[in-house]
RNA sequence: GGGAGCUUAGCUCAGUUGGCCAGAGCAUCUGCCUUACAAGCAGAGGGUCACAGGUUCGAGUCCUGUAGCUCCCACCA
């Protein structure tokens, strides 16, 4: 018998316990049916919040639904604490600066804030009632996953698909490290547009030129214009001589030059943008550094060497204006490349880099983009359309202190690279060195690569990283591909990406046959709960959970449709502590004429019994069809209709029957008694996947001796079968109208629903309806009910 | 400039392949202490489905165009 109030405070503990003492959710890695999950790892960075619940609920979800579904459901759990932003929380919080200690002392901070953090947040995802293994838990820094993510560096560089070049690349003067191409934002920024005067050598003419950065004139290093431009194509071979510089620079015939912009001649620095990259590649032309890794200029710019880009621009375009070389400017906004962490605008350095190489795959990776299933299937054509804009080979070297460490050295003498030895893995080279001398030289000095990998050149592993849990092989597809990758779709370019990118490079595989894009759990305003920032009012999750429980906090995570935003609403919260407590008291209702039944299929089944089963049948399709699509809002939504139905039009008219026997017989009541508790049974496991703890202590109360299960989450999903017979659904709503408007005529008579009506006659109604007049009767307290032919009506006498 | 999504009741949204008077929840109004539940129950009102065309016997649903909002990408000469 369930207790009159729902305790969920205590009892959501209690089942917490329960399942971890008695490895509910353990994966049993042979069994034949298995799904597995691409757990994304929190960033530990700082404080977690509600929009960790949001997400993370979702995928918890759609592991209990598998589970459901009589698989064995491989949820593993990560921390992502290899990164910038954990490189700073650290830093802040435990008062270490970076650059005062060793890397080997930093890592191993960072494992232990790492370590406190992981409880932090165990506590909140398991508070949540997640299913997720955190016994089996990795770390991005872990060195395990050094090992595997340094064996695939070094697998990949073997196969030719890893090369380190001296190359434009993208840097971050903030930072001091390349970025690539995901992390670059873009920022809406005032400038100016300034006409310059070149000079052309033979004839002493002056050349107008646009740009709006005279600051890189020291490195300009040609001119272009279009082939077929009938004013200046005359100039090509000849010479121009920059302004202030005085440098000679070629004139150049290139037929991407666009006209109408600018002058129509273009002059191409090292480097200003990526079409200078290209140019400079394309024409073979000399590289001049004129801004240095600090984003100061250099010596190059003379008399503006060490001024910061902006103030050199600044002194630059007064010097022109001097000299009489500038005469125009005209002011624009213009979108400039910054950096996402810190928003510093992002210029374009040559250095030696490491490559990974992607433009020669675009077809493949397009390719697996579209064998891959995306749920909303929408989110297909983010992925499409990143990989053709695509225009950078995958930059994974980053001049960082805290990262993976690249397992390589270079010979002090003859400058030969070395790689770590697969079985010395993982190393870091700047501690230990290579076990043989050179083999080229014969030298036995060596310089470490001091270059760190780029974070995403680890994530993008994770399916590897995560099925190691359980094959301890590392870099191995026994499990690939997985079922599944949840993320939101800030990640669909980066994490999705680079995942698939290696997956193919690898194994020539897809990482995981679906993708299941959600929106953001965001603040009752709108903005994005951040990590680091306190989120301004919004409660925390154990506040949360203390104050509606997890199960009603899950409600609302749950109830969304696939890949859209949700704001936190109190209203949202209220809804779910109502059904929370429907679902408590229908149940204790049920249940309470269920003591020592077992369910059997009665010989003789009451119409509007039938009729309820049906119901559950057509839910439980529309249901399951949703879930396969990842919709659990929309599975959700059908499932609430069904519940609703089900005590409002079902169970008043099976309480009748069930309380008094002795006026409508046995048959009557065990039929209700079979449809009741067939139903109530199957809506609970439908609505465990959303609400783990109620249903749960429900299910323990009647059905687990039932059914000789340890919990209801792992037992199955009741199905019926396929709906049989479309009559029967109608005839029944029928019925329930017929109610309705009795109802409707007590109420508007501002009646009570229990007054006794003493006659009602039903006109023009089928046999099925006939078939029903004694729950008409008591449900609606009539003393004589009468059927008529005729057109189809209702009439009632007080 | 290229791509994607959205626009349905006061609010938040459903509406599968075109087909009975367009649905739900919340909010509003009215009634009801009815032996599970007053954080409840019953009932009611409320929509030119963004706009304009088109296809069709029939369009919220398909096609074309327009407008507004959101996101992604490109745009530094």
């Amino acid at each position: 018998m369930l207790e009159k109030r729902y305790d969920f405070n205590s009892r959501e503990k209690h089942w917490q316990d329960y399942w971890r003492e008695n490895e509910i959710y353990k994966f049993n890695p042979d069994a034949k049916d298995r799904y597995m999950i691409d757990t994304p790892p929190p960033t530990i960075s700082g404080i977690i919040h509600l929009g960790h619940v949001f997400s993370y609920t979702q995928i918890d979800v759609i592991a209990r639904h598998q589970r459901m579904l009589g698989k064995s459901v491989f949820f593993p759990f990560g921390y992502d604490d290899n990164g910038l932003p954990t490189e700073r929380y650290v830093q802040r919080e435990k008062k270490v600066k970076m650059a005062e200690t060793t890397r080997g002392d930093f890592i191993n901070l960072c494992l232990d804030t790492t370590k406190e953090m992981k409880e932090v947040y165990e506590n909140v995802f398991s508070s949540a009632g997640h299913s997720a293994d955190f016994s089996h838990a990795y770390s991005s820094i872990s060195p395990r996953t050094q090992e595997i993510s340094q064996r695939s560096f070094i697998e990949l560089y073997k196969q030719g698909e890893i090369e380190r070049r001296n190359s434009a690349s993208l840097w971050c003067p903030e930072c001091r490290t390349t970025i690539a191409q995901s992390e670059v934002d873009t920022m809406e920024t005032e400038s100016v547009m300034n006409y310059i005067y070149f000079t052309i050598k033979e004839s002493g003419e002056k050349l107008k030129i646009a740009t709006t950065r005279p600051e890189l004139l020291s490195a300009c290093v040609c001119v272009f214009v279009h082939p077929e431009d009938k004013e200046r194509a005359n100039l090509v071979g000849k010479t121009a001589i920059s302004p202030l510089y005085n440098r000679e620079v070629p004139i150049i015939a290139n037929a991407d030059v666009d006209m109408e912009k600018g002058t129509g001649a273009v002059m191409c620095c090292t480097f200003g943008d990526e079409a200078d990259a290209k140019w400079q590649k394309e024409f073979n032309l000399p590289v001049l550094e004129a801004i240095g890794y600090n984003g100061r200029m250099t010596e190059l710019a003379n008399e503006f060497a060490g001024l910061k880009v902006r103030e050199a621009r600044e002194a630059i375009i007064n010097k022109l204006k001097e000299e009489g070389l500038l005469y125009d400017q005209q002011p624009l906004t213009h979108l400039v490349a910054t950096h996402e962490r810190c928003g510093t605008e992002i210029e374009l350095l040559i250095k030696p880099q490491w490559f990974i190489k992607l433009l020669n795959h675009k077809d493949e990776i397009y390719k697996a983009g579209e064998a891959v299933k995306w749920y909303p299937e929408h989110m297909q054509k983010r992925f499409l359309n990143w990989v053709e804009g695509l225009k950078w080979d995958w930059c994974i070297s980053r001049q960082r202190f805290y990262g993976i460490p690249f397992p390589v050295w270079y010979c002090a003498d003859c400058g030969e690279l070395i790689l770590a030895d697969v079985e010395d893995l993982p190393v870091d080279p700047s501690v230990s060195t290579p076990k043989h001398p050179c083999p080229k030289c014969g030298g036995t000095h060596f310089e470490p690569e001091r270059d760190v990998m780029d974070t995403w050149a680890t994530s993008s592993l994770t399916p590897q990283i995560c099925t190691d849990l359980i094959t301890s092989k590392g870099l191995d597809d026994t499990y690939i591909p997985m079922d599944l990758r949840p993320n939101a779709h800030d990640n669909i370019r980066v994490w999705d990406f680079y995942t698939i990118a290696k997956s193919l490079l690898h194994f020539k595989k897809l990482p995981w046959s679906d993708v299941m894009i959600s929106g953001w759990g965001l603040s009752a305003t709108g903005s994005k709960l951040s990590k680091s920032k306190s989120s301004g009012g919004t409660p925390t999750p154990l506040e949360t959970f203390k104050q509606y429980s997890a199960d009603v906090t899950r409600y609302w995570a749950s109830n969304a449709s696939l890949g859209k935003d949700v704001y936190i609403k109190e209203e949202e919260f209220k809804n779910g502590f109502k059904l929370m407590q429907k679902i408590w008291n229908a149940s204790r209702f049920v249940l309470s004429f269920l003591e020592g039944y077992v369910p059997k299929i009665p010989q003789t089944l009451l119409p509007m019994d039938e009729w309820i089963l049906e119901r559950y049948r057509v839910t439980y399709m529309k249901f399951m069809s949703y879930l396969s699509k990842y919709e659990m809002g929309l599975g959700l939504n059908e499932l609430e209709q069904l519940f609703w139905t089900f005590c409002d039009d079902y169970i008043e008219i099976a309480k009748n029957r069930l309380y008094k026997p002795e006026i409508y017989g046995e048959e009557a009541k065990e039929s209700a008694q079979y449809a009741s508790s067939m139903v109530l049974e199957g809506i609970l496991k439908l609505f465990s996947i959303y609400m783990p703890h109620i249903t749960e202590e429900i299910y323990q109360s009647y059905y687990a001796d039932i059914e000789g299960a340890k919990s209801i989450h792992i037992s199955k999903y009741l199905d019926l079968g396929e709906p049989k017979d479309e009559q029967v659904l109608k005839q029944g709503d029928v019925v329930c109208d017929i109610v309705s408007q009795i109802r409707g005529y007590k109420s508007s008579n501002g009646l009570s629903l229990k007054e006794e009506l003493s006659k009602v006659t039903l006109t023009g109604y089928a046999d099925f309806v006939k078939n029903c007049a004694e729950d008409i009767k008591a449900v609606c307290n009539i003393q004589s009910l009468e059927f008529a032919e005729g057109e189809k009506g209702v009439s009632i006498e007080a």
